[in-house]
DNA sequence: TCTGTCACG
DNA sequence: ACGTACGTGACAGAA
């Protein structure tokens, strides 16, 4: 058996420590992390370099010790730990536990008490012990076998202190560290020591008498100074001091070497938490070591050409891409994994075999994936289609949590649900500049793994969403999506070159001329889009006043700029400058760069990735095009159909969160209003402002409006008072009144926080969930940010959940009617389609009939369309 | 790579 | 006393 080693650790020394050598840092929740990731660098550095068989991490109980009832001013005089540290016990306590490191604590007694028995424990059995702290009292546990191990400055030097190494520092043995601070005192801990004595005197005196006790024994010895006074008059104090510093070895504790055993982290919560906090480095660090693991080896062929007892009835299938951007990116490899047999090819080969092609169409023969949709617009560019998918990992994985898909590979998902034997990508393509694909057989070997990975979690993943009740909502709504906005995207949508180029030209003039207004009114030629350089020319060069403040510097967004117009002339140029280069940069330049050969862009909707369930767009973001100011809403003239003749056909939701929020508060009122069809808005404003419909004026109207999406968003005094520019009072009114007026309204957000409190997620109409671990949280920030969500993901999600609904219905009305029709693109609440003329009078009552019945709340819903020649027309 | 800004629902 | 509306993506500039 290997020799065995204790490591005892002081965490409340180790946590101080952490705070004050780091700066404040916080993560993008705003929780500060500086303490967590100074202690989990010790932590890190501690069980690399020790390799404990046995560790403690003790802790300091409460605010009395037993040291008090001799000395009631113990540690008195103390500053309040700061809310910035205590706030981060929680994480560091989380952590400490997913590194399986046990934890213990004692009433009145503190971490150097347990230190110092367990010690005592481990030296009576011959055992090396390492005691690790930020405060050196605890170097009067040295030994020939415990080293006590103090921090120097940062976070991780560690200065060891053997015997040896104390009695060269100080000229003392490790128990006359205690004499040592029983005469010096101790300002951190309030120890008063004799007054006038420090560190070299009290060396000194030790030196000559060895201990307190000794030197008073030889009193007499010594002659008359002002010290002797010093130390006759404060006797009873120096003995008092002696017995603080002095470490209790035999406390009462629950906790024996036996039951401290260290198993080593498991890093998969580990790197759970590390995520949470956004511990980058440490996380691409471990990732880098964590591909140096040995995996179970795998059996393969890799084959040049398919053979039809290569299929079997249900399969997992993995096709490895260069990178996400699949509709352009290359095919590296094709992997196949089935009961029997498991066999991989080279990408573009794989795809050109007619045997292959002929498998992916068979419907009846099963195909496991992780995304599907990826899979199956690379099919498309082979002139194939990917069908029978029975099993998606990514939107599985997604339905169960979506905070856990979104940004991680097929590895760290997989490792989620219990499958390690798959290399992280990062590990074998390398980043950023340095990227570069694995050749032969890593390359194959990697496929293989991936793809028996997908074919053993089907079962596991599945039978998890069936707890849950999810397996309907991802079996029956985003895996059929899957397939509608994989059609979508490969289909893509026509964007007409010309019309963007020549709007750019005009652009770039009217820009230049701006810009030239801009640089005299400065009286310089500065970078506009430079905040940095803007700040120092508005806020200093031409002083005019800072409202807001970023952690950079001054902020010069729209709002803040906003209030200053009519201040200067230069204010409303920078507003427009800022808009037509916004137009230009994003709108025109971007845009073109998306257009493929086709002469269409090719967006992709990422499927799992947002917390609420809604779709998002990329490469090109489709979902963002201007339509607010009419100059921007121009660039949807380049949006056409692809074929002569046909027009755009853009079908919406009319206020689908608020009926949302209707159906699920079944508040009354509102349901009524919706029910009638009554404006919801002026509705609103005849409730919160009490007047009659014809006394609603457009103001109170405005107002309500805001009301209503604040409602939506989980209303804050603060946020409306910005949205309306009122004072936060009269914002608190308005949403008194509201909760008021709509008192069922009031009890569904309720309602929703004390859901989330209570099962720790909140759920949609088809039982999307969404967790909120913050909801408990003591920081206010945070906690008010989860209700929030708690309150708004319901609405949103179920919204969310309602148009996928929609598009699958109507992708099969399409598909059973034999319409040329074509579904081109979703931007939340509306869906844009191409239609042959002669198809537009059945369109414009199948879409509107379709959204409108895609589920049936105790609300109607309700849809807007209309068509045109261009996407801008389309209004 | 991060920050600020701004486009959308 | 805290400092906030919910959900996204792309771009330019500054490190």
């Amino acid at each position: 058996m290997s020799k065995q080693k204790v490591v005892l650790v002081d965490g409340n020394s180790l946590a101080y420590r952490a705070f004050f050598a780091l700066p404040l840092l916080t993560n993008e929740q705003g929780i500060h992390t500086n303490a967590t990731y100074g202690f989990t660098m010790m932590l890190q550095k501690i069980v690399e370099e020790e390799q404990p068989t046995h560790m403690l991490i003790a802790w300091d109980a409460g605010k009395t010790t037993f040291r008090h009832a001799t000395f009631s001013e113990y540690k008195g005089g103390r500053q309040k730990t700061p809310p910035e540290l205590s706030e981060q016990f929680t994480y560091i306590r989380q952590l400490v536990e997913a590194y399986q490191i046990p934890q213990y604590e004692l009433d009145q007694y503190e971490a150097d008490d347990i230190i110092g028995t367990l010690s005592k424990q481990a030296e009576a059995q011959g055992i090396e012990t390492v005691v690790i702290s930020g405060d050196k009292d605890l170097t009067q546990l040295a030994s020939s076998l415990t080293t006590v191990q103090i921090t120097r400055k940062g976070i991780t030097d560690l200065e060891h202190y053997t015997p040896e190494h104390i009695q060269e520092k100080y000229g003392l043995t490790p128990l006359q560290i205690i004499d040592m601070k029983g005469l010096m005192g101790d300002a951190s801990d309030n120890i008063p020591g004799v007054p006038g004595v420090g560190e070299k005197t009290a060396i000194k005196l030790l030196t000559a008498y060895e201990t307190v006790e000794g030197v008073y024994a030889h009193m007499d010895d010594m002659k008359a100074s002002k010290m002797k006074e010093k130390l006759v008059a404060n006797e009873e104090l120096a003995h008092i001091s002696k017995q603080l510093a002095t470490i209790e070895r035999d406390a009462p504790i629950a906790v024996n070497l036996d039951s401290i055993p260290y198993p080593g982290p498991d890093m998969e919560k580990v790197h759970t938490i590390w995520q949470q906090l956004q511990f980058k480095t440490l996380l691409e660090k471990s990732a880098f070591q964590s591909d140096t693991k040995e995996l179970a080896e795998v059996s393969y062929e890799v084959v040049t050409e398919w053979k039809s007892e290569h299929f079997e009835q249900d399969m997992a299938l993995h096709v490895e891409l260069y990178d996400d951007h699949y509709h352009t990116t290359d095919i590296l490899a094709v992997g196949i994994v089935g009961e029997k047999g498991q066999y991989v090819m080279e990408g573009n080969a794989a795809f050109s075999d007619p045997l292959f092609k002929a498998w992916l169409e068979d419907e009846t023969k099963s195909k496991r994936c992780y995304d599907v949709k990826a899979f199956q617009a690379v099919a498309k560019r082979f002139g194939c289609e990917l069908k029978g998918a029975s099993f998606d990992l990514l939107l599985a994985a997604y339905i169960s949590d979506p905070s856990m898909s979104s940004s991680q590979d097929l590895a760290s998902l997989a490792r989620h649900f219990g499958h390690g034997e798959v290399d992280d990508d990062e590990a074998l393509y390398g980043k950023g500049a340095k990227k570069k694909a694995p050749e032969g057989d890593v390359l194959f070997e990697h496929v293989i793994r991936k793809a028996t990975a997908v074919w053993k979690l089907k079962d596991v993943v599945e039978s998890k969403l069936k707890e849950t009740e999810q397996y309907d909502l991802y079996h029956n709504l985003e895996l059929p999506l899957a397939s509608v906005l994989g059609e979508m995207e490969s289909f893509g949508v026509r964007v007409d070159r010309e019309t963007l180029k020549k709007m750019g030209v005009e652009l770039r003039g009217r820009l230049e001329q701006i810009e030239k207004r801009i640089h005299e009114m400065a009286g310089e030629d500065f970078n506009i889009n430079s905040p940095k350089q803007l700040g120092v020319i508005l806020f200093e060069k031409l002083g005019l006043p800072a409202i807001k403040k970023t952690k950079t510097g001054y902020s010069t967004a729209a709002d803040v700029l906003e209030k200053l117009q009519g201040q200067h002339e230069i204010i409303s140029e920078i507003l427009l400058y800022r808009q037509l280069g916004k137009l230009q940069s994003t709108y025109i330049e971007g845009l073109l760069k998306e257009i493929h050969e086709d002469g269409k862009v090719h967006t992709r909707y990422q499927q799992a990735l947002t917390s609420t369930g809604r779709l998002s767009s990329i490469n090109p973001n489709l979902q963002n095009i201007p339509i607010r100011i009419e100059e921007g809403r121009k660039i949807r003239q380049a949006f056409v159909p692809s074929e002569d003749g046909w027009v755009l056909f853009a079908a919406d939701y009319s206020q689908i969160e608020l009926r949302v929020m209707a159906h699920m508060s079944q508040d009354e009122k509102l349901v009524r209003a919706f029910q009638e069809d009554r404006d919801i808005h002026t509705q609103t404003a005849m409730d919160v402002f009490g007047v009659k419909a014809e006394e609603v004026t457009s103001n109170m109207r405005r107002a309500a409006k805001a009301v209503n999406f604040g409602i939506i968003y989980g209303i804050s005094d603060y946020g409306l008072s910005q949205s309306l520019s009122i004072t936060r009072k009269e914002a608190a009114t308005f949403i008194d009144n509201y909760l008021t007026s709509f008192p069922g309204v009031k009890e569904f957000m309720d309602n929703a926080i004390a859901e989330a409190k209570k099962h720790g997620f909140v759920t949609t109409i088809m039982n999307r969930r969404r967790y909120l671990p913050e909801i408990t949280s003591s920081n206010f920030n945070l906690r008010g940010f989860a209700e929030r969500t708690a309150m708004n993901t319901p609405i949103q999600g179920s919204a969310a959940d309602i148009i996928k609904k929609a598009m699958i219905d109507m992708d099969r009305e399409i598909e059973e009617r034999g319409l040329k029709t074509k579904m081109l693109l979703q931007v939340h609440d509306e869906l844009i389609f191409e239609v042959p003329v002669d198809e537009l009078e059945t369109i414009e009552k199948l879409v509107p009939h379709v959204m409108e019945h895609a589920v049936e709340l105790s609300v109607p819903l309700k849809v807007d369309f209309a068509h045109g020649k261009t996407w801008y027309e389309t209004k």
